[in-house]
Formats: C-alpha cells, sequence, structure tokens
DNA sequence: GGCCAGGACACCA
DNA sequence: TGGTGTCATGGC
C-alpha cells in the first residue's frame, strides 16, 4: 500500500468518516470556502447563522444586497471588507454568467471550472479547489496549510513545493475518487487541528508510529 | 494578552 | 519568484 493511503486509514481508522462539507447547498459550500479563508469555522458558522436568518443565502440576494449590510452579516468571519467584496464578485459571476446557477460553472470541464475560478479575484487555488469538490463533487484534491504542515512532518514533503505540486502528490498518487479526496482532506484538517498545529501535540497521536517528528523535540 | 485559525492579494526587490 | 505586509474577528 501506498504511504499515502497508509496514512489515510490511519487517519480514518482513528476519525471516522467526517461529513464534509457541512453545508445545506453547493452554494453555502462556495459561500463558507470564501469566508473560511484565514479564519477559524466557527467564525464562519456565525456568519453563515446570520445570511440564513437574514435569507440572504442566495446568489441572487448576495448580489443585491448592499455591501455595507453584507459586511455587517458576515463581521464575524473577519476580513469582513474583503470577504465582501468577494462573495459579491463571486455572486455577479454566477449572475452574468450562468443565470445564478453555480451548477452550471461547477458542471464546466474540470480545468476549465477551476480556471474560471482562479480567474475571480479573491478566490485562490485552496478555495477554488474546495468549491470543486465539495460544492460540485468534482475530483480536485484540496490542499491547506495543514496538509503541508503534516506531510512536512511526514517527510513525505521538503517545505519547498508549491501549491500545485502539493496537489500533485495527491492526484497521482491516489485514484481518482471523490470520496476519497473529500474523506482524505476533511481527515486531514481534523487530525491537524488536534495534533498537528503550529505547535504540535504528539501524545495520542494515530500516527506517532510513522511520524519522526515527537523524536526530536 | 498573545497566538492561531480550513488564504489571497498587492507590493517590492 | 520569493518575501513581507495587510486584511479582522473570536476562542483559548
Amino acid at each position: 500500500m501506498s504511504d499515502l493511503m497508509q496514512i489515510y486509514h490511519k487517519l480514518f481508522t482513528h476519525y471516522g468518516p467526517r461529513d464534509w462539507w457541512p453545508a445545506e447547498s453547493p452554494f453555502e459550500v462556495a459561500v463558507g470556502a470564501i469566508l473560511t479563508q484565514n479564519t477559524n469555522w466557527s467564525n464562519v458558522e456565525k456568519a453563515i447563522v446570520n445570511l440564513k436568518a437574514a435569507a440572504v443565502l442566495s446568489s441572487p440576494a448576495i448580489c443585491a444586497l448592499e455591501r455595507g449590510r453584507l459586511e455587517e452579516l458576515i463581521r464575524p468571519s473577519g476580513f469582513f471588507r474583503q470577504k465582501a467584496e468577494r462573495l459579491q464578485l463571486f455572486t455577479n459571476h454566477l449572475r452574468d454568467h450562468y443565470a445564478h446557477d453555480l451548477q452550471g460553472l461547477l458542471q464546466r470541464s474540470l480545468n476549465t471550472a477551476r480556471a474560471e475560478l482562479l480567474a475571480l479575484k479573491g478566490v485562490g487555488p485552496e478555495t477554488a479547489d474546495s468549491i470543486l469538490l465539495y460544492a460540485g463533487e468534482r475530483p480536485s484534491f484540496v490542499v491547506d496549510a495543514y496538509t503541508g504542515r503534516l506531510f512536512g512532518r511526514l517527510g513525505l514533503l521538503s517545505g519547498s513545493e508549491n501549491y500545485m505540486q502539493i496537489r500533485a502528490l495527491f492526484m497521482t498518487g491516489l485514484p481518482t475518487e471523490v470520496p476519497l479526496y473529500n474523506e482524505y482532506h476533511a481527515l486531514i484538517v481534523a487530525h491537524c487541528k488536534e495534533f498537528c498545529r503550529k505547535k504540535p501535540r504528539c501524545t495520542g497521536c494515530p500516527l506517532t508510529a510513522i511520524c519522526p517528528y515527537n523524536l526530536h523535540q
């Protein structure tokens, strides 16, 4: 079994299915992907609750919202001015090209849809891949800071790889299966939240047997 | 009271 | 192309 699959199985055995992405619709996934940029998910949840309570968690509604009102609603997620602009750039794009139907974008070829998302100001590689995988169920592996940190500590990355190189490691080393990509990224996040933050906690870590990090404390 | 969180972008050398 | 500053709230 490959190192990647071995790690996956250890994580899955320890944490179980993560049931990602926590959202009621693909559009909510996309909104969450933008709001969670460099932000704790609990803060994003507060913003999502606000949007739902105001009945504006839809592309047409966000388009139509006055900017200051949108900022107010998403304020708990932090960087609220940037994120309000990014959300409206995103929904304006859906309005202009897909009559507000996110599926129209998500059903294009993977590389085309990805390039289209990346062309939007405020949508970088992680946000684009999160939308493609978790909203579109497309096989685009999501890389985040946790991924680089964990697999660097495990010795599978040197630390000099860029986003696309890390993504390619997973996409060439794993079978092209959406449920696997979905679960793997979610497991990496679950694991890193508990054991692999900037200051690691190794006691009880399910990867101790294959992780040399705790030997270097 | 500092650190950190499910990034992205502008600017600069 | 790589490094640095900026954006901001909330939990621990």
